[in-house]
DNA sequence: CGGTAAGTTGAGTAGAGTCAAATTTGGTGG
DNA sequence: CCACCAAATTTGACTCTACTCAACTTACCG
């Protein structure tokens, strides 16, 4: 089982599928030149641990591809997803010593590190990544308040139709498509990890799938592939007061 | 009723409360002076919003006295609140066009407002601003991610005592006393307010709040005195796994 | 001293959890 | 290609925590 994952894929910042959304989105040619002096890539395969809380930690970095998931654990085992990390989303907290959450490869990840101290240096002397990491932590914040909303006042079936349209939602923007008719996507994580995601059992997780299914809102191809007839529809079940996120 | 929340408290920087934990406390003297040009303070009493999601911000800014909560609704009305802010809190996000969240004030609140504009050009040109929002926005992301946790995966009783830990803890920080032996603080929220702080309804809080008092994990002198006896029997009452918050 | 908002307590209910069993699936080795 | 295994998922039966609705108490304000 140990078998390495293969392929880190290192690449030159230049060709990096992740170059305009991630920490370095606005660094420059000369600033791309330094980031690469102390990055290095590593490559993790699904269902392993990339990081326990509480550990020291020497790097940050950046998702290159794959999904992995924060998460927080109780004395007893109960667990909480805090993170749902997509490619080009930071890893880390500069000027921090010890992890704070653990992180979970879901799928096989690659990740781009960097030393922490050179890191933590050159934020101090290049102000384009300390604003776009500004901006990408505004935007995790955002995120986690409306999953906040979603973990106290939902019920089951609200909390499940919420995840689903958050996933069609972002598929529609991949596609360049608007979410509104039909919307066609895979889940990417067990129900446990949904479970796990959405503050409940993965048994209630099934079963709200089920009544969804049952009820039409969603069909099912295999046990990850939806698909949405009607993402209003979705919406309504979702709860959510109206809209549906303002950006702006 | 609509009498006007009195004394705004103008003041110089120099003498400002906030002046060494707000979004500006790694400014100089000279980017102080900048600052003071855009901004004005407002006051607010107990119980008005302040801003309502939604609304067009013309402003950001920072708490200078008292408490408000953000807070988000769905359209039943069911309200979870996002954030408990206090002094030297920032409030707002630069760039944005529309307000995220309900802001309302618990007590009567005094606010430094800094126009938005005037503001958002000065972040470009002055990295101090953008480097302390930056650390600050960090932490609330890992306060919004214990929250999550909490609202997710504790029992009602784990967050009424978890909820207490924070405010004793909190008062230990100011006190420069550390949390241990006995705590005594004032509950600075109705139950209402807890509930939707903690995902519960308001009966449920009072009925948690009884049991504790009822099993001696804390007395209460009046509604809102609360005194622990033995803080570390909270902290097991609240389930959290151990240590009690790493930061470094 | 009354009136109102805040808080407490009780009785009954419902939604999600727990424990257990059955079923499906994907992968493996023959 | 097929049988088999382990993991993931579904479903059922029952329990229990927290919610709902309602009555009552307390504290505060004019």
């Amino acid at each position: 089982m140990l078998k390495d994952a293969h392929d880190p894929t290192p690449r030159e910042c230049g060709e990096c599928p992740i170059r305009h959304r991630a920490v370095c989105a606005r660094c420059d040619a000369q600033e791309l030149e330094q980031l690469d002096q102390i990055k290095y890539y590593r490559s993790f395969e699904a269902g392993r641990t990339l990081i326990w809380a509480g550990d020291r930690m020497d790097f940050v970095g950046s998702v290159v591809s794959g999904i992995a998931m924060l998460t927080q654990t109780l004395e007893d085992g109960r667990t909480q997803m805090v993170g749902l990390l997509l490619p080009s989303d930071f890893v880390g907290r500069p000027g921090r010593e010890k992890a704070a959450y653990n992180v979970v490869a879901v799928s096989d990840v690659v990740m781009c590190c960097f030393r922490k101290h050179p890191f933590e240096n050159m934020m101090e002397k290049t102000p384009h990544i300390g604003q776009r990491l500004l901006e990408m932590t505004l935007d995790e914040l955002d995120a986690a308040r409306e999953w906040m909303l979603l973990l106290g006042r939902k019920t089951a079936r609200e909390k499940i139709a919420s995840f689903l349209a958050i996933l069609g939602r972002r598929n529609a923007v991949l596609n360049m498509s608007k979410a509104a008719g039909q919307v066609v996507f895979d889940l990417p994580l067990t129900r446990e990890a949904m479970a796990d995601y959405l503050g409940l059992t993965l048994e209630t997780v099934s079963r709200q799938i089920s009544a969804l299914k049952r009820d039409q809102v969603i069909h099912l191809e295999g046990k990850r592939h939806v698909t949405v007839p009607d993402f209003d529809r979705l919406l309504e079940e979702a709860g959510d007061d109206s809209d549906g996120g303002m950006l702006a």
